[in-house]
DNA sequence: GAAATAGAACAT
DNA sequence: TGTTCTATTTCA
């Protein structure tokens, strides 16, 4: 017997190995087997079984699991991914699986036989440490043993697809307020678990979306509610597993690596403001989980509810293709509603405009608490000399550096690389160096010198676990004490703040995002402000705007047309979600070394019928590095297929799906 | 991803 | 011609 392993390394192929006599018994698909890879060893998944010998092969060293922990729904799920990733499955594999998966520990054994009755209730690693793996494979295979797992008390088996109830797989966008929506889950949740199904639903994050949920639902379903994916909660985590893989009836939420747990069938799939960053994987692994939940219920035929105020472009687009189906509960804003305020030099350091704290202190002196959104984190996001005029950039990878003042340092944006700040120009040590691009620290630093009487809160996507488990909403469910008025400042993620409710929301450089977000500027805009009004509920909205960057409001005003418009754009210009991007990287110390592989690289390319894809390539010094970058723009009906995996046949070449900026 | 190996650069 | 450091290839 011969079997193919896909292993966890940036190689698209599988690797064959011989099969001794005593493990082909056992040997399935998708089982995980230790093999000799050079001088180590690794564990990889079984991808292929054939028949025959070939004794230039070298032997697999052992079986590990007992079960595939994958049925064939989640083996195409993850062979998709692969593709549609342009990553080798072995890596998808290896993080489709709960990491640090310790199944073992959490199954006993069940005696089937007399002679086996001593292991009776047994945990699966005592017995596998005292009797070995070989042994306890033997008895399973006998029938002499079965296993069930300590959490459902349900016996551990091959996840098998039910026929049982047939769903029909729907897709829809439920398009409406916060409150709208949440009622429309509730509703979903309930029918589905009464008819013994498992809900899995996607949050955008952790602690805050996930703690807002999470709380709602348990009220109404009690213990049938768990996280799955929750930060250092092992047991909580396999046992989520174990009841979504065994058991009917429970609601999981999770934000990303949930995408891929195994659910019972007669699923449902929810996903709650799918345009949220959040949901973009980019350590190991790139992808982004709604579009995997999409993919996997289209898979498993299986309905998957979108829900959001401000949904993304794709999804829009969907609709107009007669692939999702629209429930519009959409609620409007009126242009006349928000007040605009246009200032000069409004990302310069300075004083803050006269109308600014004359609005912010009249919400407060209403006993109102006010949210201030700016898109821009740290104290300033952009240094530059003002004798030599070079900008401040990081050492390592050229990315543009901003500088927090609380701990006096220079962070890189691109490569999140930290240094001391010298107050002088590292060109020529000039120490006239000109700040601009003001941020949520700075704006932090000035509203606490206006209004000392007050609570000041910074809101960013580092401080939000923070200020959700500390004691500025240390009673979720209670809006603030109108006597103690509180100031939010902060970026984005404000939007997550569902339950203090402010008087006067305002937006202090929103037009920014034009230039910061790359080709979604726009519908980032338009999510952006959405998304603030869905959960802060503001009486009042103040724009405030910069004269020579404003933006025209009016475009953002109705839903509708905002969406055709925007697409239209889209089209036109041949962006996503009408073509996928692929960024291709290439780094090498010497320039002509890297100039010959991209040569390679765009052979093959153009071999491949890729040719006139290619834009590019830029050549980019880093340090003592040259980086040679191309950008494959695809028409979205093209098949990437094999090609792209193919690319890691050349080593030191970087591929990076759907790159959100370029 | 990382060890083996081929290649370049430098010294003897 | 040996030594050391770096870049490239290959793994079953």
């Amino acid at each position: 017997m011969i079997v193919h392993v896909s292993l966890a390394i940036p190689i698209s192929k599988a690797f064959s190995y011989s099969v001794p006599r005593q493990f082909e018994l056992f040997i399935k698909l998708y089982m995980r087997v230790t093999v000799p890879f050079r001088n180590r060893v690794l564990t990889g998944y079984v991808v292929g079984v054939d028949n025959g010998s070939d004794d230039a092969l070298k032997e697999i060293l052992g079986v590990v699991d007992i079960f595939p922990l994958f049925n064939e729904s989640l083996a195409s799920l993850s062979l998709w991914a692969s593709h549609y990733y342009a990553t080798p499955l072995g890596l998808i594999l290896k993080y489709a699986v709960p990491l640090n998966l310790q199944i073992e520990q959490y199954l006993l054994v069940k005696s089937l036989c007399d002679h086996t009755s001593s292991l009776n209730g047994i945990s699966l690693k005592k017995v596998l440490r005292s009797a070995g793996r070989d042994a306890v494979l033997n008895l399973y295979h006998k029938r002499e043993i079965a296993f069930y797992d300590v959490f459902t008390g349900k016996p551990f088996t091959s996840l098998v697809q039910e026929p049982g109830q047939v769903q029909k797989h729907d897709k829809i966008l439920y398009l409406g307020s916060i409150d709208d929506r949440m009622e429309h889950y509730l509703m979903l949740i309930s029918q589905h678990i009464a008819g013994g199904g498992n809900v899995l639903m996607l949050l955008p994050d952790y602690y805050a979306s996930g703690r807002y949920y999470y709380k709602i639902l348990v009220e109404k379903f009690k213990g049938n509610v768990s996280w799955y994916g929750s930060p250092g909660k092992a047991k909580a985590r396999m046992e989520t597993y174990f009841k979504a893989r065994s058991d009917g009836g429970f609601v999981i939420l999770g934000n990303k690596s949930a995408a891929f747990l195994p659910l019972l069938n007669n699923g449902l799939i929810i996903v709650e403001r799918s345009e949220g960053d959040e949901y973009r994987n980019e350590e190991g692994v790139k992808f982004n989980a709604w579009i995997i939940a999409l993919k996997r219920a289209e898979i498993e035929n299986i309905p998957i509810v979108f829900g959001s105020i401000a949904p993304p472009l794709e999804i829009y687009k969907g609709i107009g293709e007669g692939k999702f189906r629209i429930i519009d509960k959409s609620v409007s804003i009126k242009r006349e509603d928000i007040h605009i305020v246009m200032k000069k030099n409004l990302s310069i350091p300075g004083k803050l405009p006269g109308e600014f704290t004359e609005i912010v202190g009249g919400a407060i002196a209403k006993g109102g608490n006010v949210a201030i959104f700016t898109p821009r984190k740290d104290y300033v996001s952009h240094l530059f000399c003002l004798e030599c005029k070079t900008p401040f950039q990081c050492t390592i990878c050229g990315g543009p550096l901003s500088y927090q003042k609380r701990s006096n340092v220079l962070i890189c944006s691109a490569c999140d690389k930290s240094i001391n700040y010298e107050e002088k120009c590292p060109h020529c040590n000039s120490e006239l160096i000109r700040f601009s691009q003001t941020g949520a620290e700075y704006l932090e630093g000035k509203l606490n010198a206006a209004f000392a009487q007050c609570r000041i809160v910074k809101v960013t996507g580092e401080t939000l676990e923070e200020v959700v488990k500390g004691e500025a909403l240390d009673e979720p469910d209670e809006p603030l004490k109108p006597l103690n008025p509180t100031i939010f400042i902060g970026t984005q993620a404000l939007s997550k703040l569902y339950t203090v409710g402010v008087k006067l929301l305002i937006l202090y450089g929103w037009e920014e995002l034009l230039r910061i977000s790359g080709y979604r500027a726009t519908e980032k805009m338009y999510q952006v402000l959405m998304n603030l009004i869905d959960a802060l509920r503001p009486e009042r909205i103040c724009l405030f705007m910069d004269e020579k960057k404003s933006v025209e409001l009016a475009p953002f005003m109705n839903v509708r047309s905002f969406y055709l418009n925007e697409l239209q754009k889209r089209k036109l210009a041949e962006y996503p979600p009408y073509v996928r991007l692929f960024l291709i990287e290439v780094e090498k110390k010497n320039r002509e070394m890297g100039r010959r592989l991209v040569k390679k690289i765009q052979d093959f390319l153009e071999k491949e019928g890729f040719g006139q894809y290619i834009t590019g390539p830029l050549i980019q010094k880093r340090g003592y590095r040259y980086q040679y970058k191309m950008i494959l723009k695809i028409p979205e009906n093209e098949s990437i297929s094999q090609g792209l995996l193919a690319l890691y046949n050349f080593s030191g070449v970087r591929i990076e799906p759907d790159p959100p900026i370029i």
